[in-house]
DNA sequence: CCGAAAAGTTAACGGTGTTAATTTAGAACC
DNA sequence: GGTTCTAAATTAACACCGTTAACTTTTCGG
């Protein structure tokens, strides 16, 4: 059996059309299994072909969700150039926040499932194997602001923990729906950052 | 038919006994109808005499939990108060910032259902009959940090939603097991409340 | 062409929230 | 004190859910 025909038998390619039609429910972590199923066109166990159960398919859309939040994570901040200059250390930051934010935006059912209640367990989805992870830019972006001397003081994992929970809570408001957390993603992302600027005791930009 | 005789029917205050029970879960927002009929020691059906439905009935807890942690927040911060110095008004959003961290951390599950994914449903049950919701405690905080002169400029919306973020974050990263969080809850809601008053341009602590 | 195996099917189990019809038990009145 | 009324519970049932078992269909390799 050719790698093409692996997935052309009855159906062609379920899988994928299951993972396309789970990440366009408007809420991921309450999708009935049945009806996803059904509105694919096949029979319910027949899921059980490609996914060992619910559970597995939920992680495997984190996972999904992870890669692609790493993916817009390293085009605002190419992780394997580290040197650089403070305005282009700042600049990382606010790009940083600004996809982390848009990423809500663009997709909060999927940020829900990432960070929702049972985050817990769908985390084990996003544990690396050698790549960048999600956790790990917020702590590169910190240690460049002190290396180009934005920051005088090596950030602490204080800082790094408070940093991280105001982009994260930002995020999580507007995913949520807590609030309105209004206006634009980018100016938004962009006015919490400089706070953290701030709050980091940043030297100001020229 | 008498008050007390109300509840004393059949089982003794059922819907008490209900909440009890739903309380202790540790997992609020799966928590099975019929489970909890049974813990209670009453069929599934009986719980519709006292809730319109399962949604009715999370309603209400988070409704309590609501309650709940207004109550921490006036005790940390009397909103009916509002005159007072610089260091106050200092402790006052220390206070408040280590009530919202204890509270996700002595009832992570309450929170979760407050806070989690449907918590755009569960909010509305949190809008305020007259008394100080949960939403404002933190604006009266950042004003009584202008009025005592901690920061010059009077709180923007921007402010606020920075300083919400960053409270908030912290919390759901404890509540959720997204990531360690680690360190006591008071220490950790220093650490961040402190990087909040830089980020305001706060005056240092006499 | 034919057996093997992948990919689907239907039937069924136990569990869920919820509703309808019925029974039980406490309260109130004469 | 017995009767009646009604609140508070019950059992039976429905539709849905995730999941498993047993079976059928389709495709590929030799």
């Amino acid at each position: 059996m050719n790698d093409a025909a692996l997935r052309r038998f009855h159906h062609g390619d379920l899988r994928r059309a299951l993972i396309e039609a789970a990440l366009a429910a408007p809420d991921i972590e309450t999708l009935s299994l049945r009806q996803l199923a059904t509105t694919v066109g096949v029979s319910a166990p027949a899921v059980y072909r490609h996914f060992e159960s619910r559970e597995a398919l939920l992680n495997t859309l984190a996972d999904i969700g992870f890669r692609r939040l790493e993916n817009d994570f390293a085009e605002a901040f190419d992780p394997a150039r580290p040197a650089m200059d403070a305005v282009e250390a700042r600049a990382r930051l606010m790009r940083l926040g600004a996809a982390y934010l848009d990423f809500a935006d663009a997709e909060p059912a999927l940020w829900r499932l990432m960070f929702g209640v049972n985050a817990a367990g769908y985390r084990s989805a996003a544990t690396p194997d050698g790549r960048t992870t999600t956790y790990n830019y917020l702590p590169l972006a910190l240690q460049d602001l002190h290396r180009t001397g934005v920051v005088a003081a090596p950030p602490s994992e204080r800082d790094a923990l408070f940093a991280w929970s105001a982009i994260h809570g930002l995020a999580t408001l507007r995913a949520g729906a807590v609030t309105a957390a209004c206006g634009p993603a980018e100016e938004v992302a962009a006015s919490v950052v400089k706070h953290i600027f701030r709050a980091l005791g940043a030297t100001e930009p020229a």
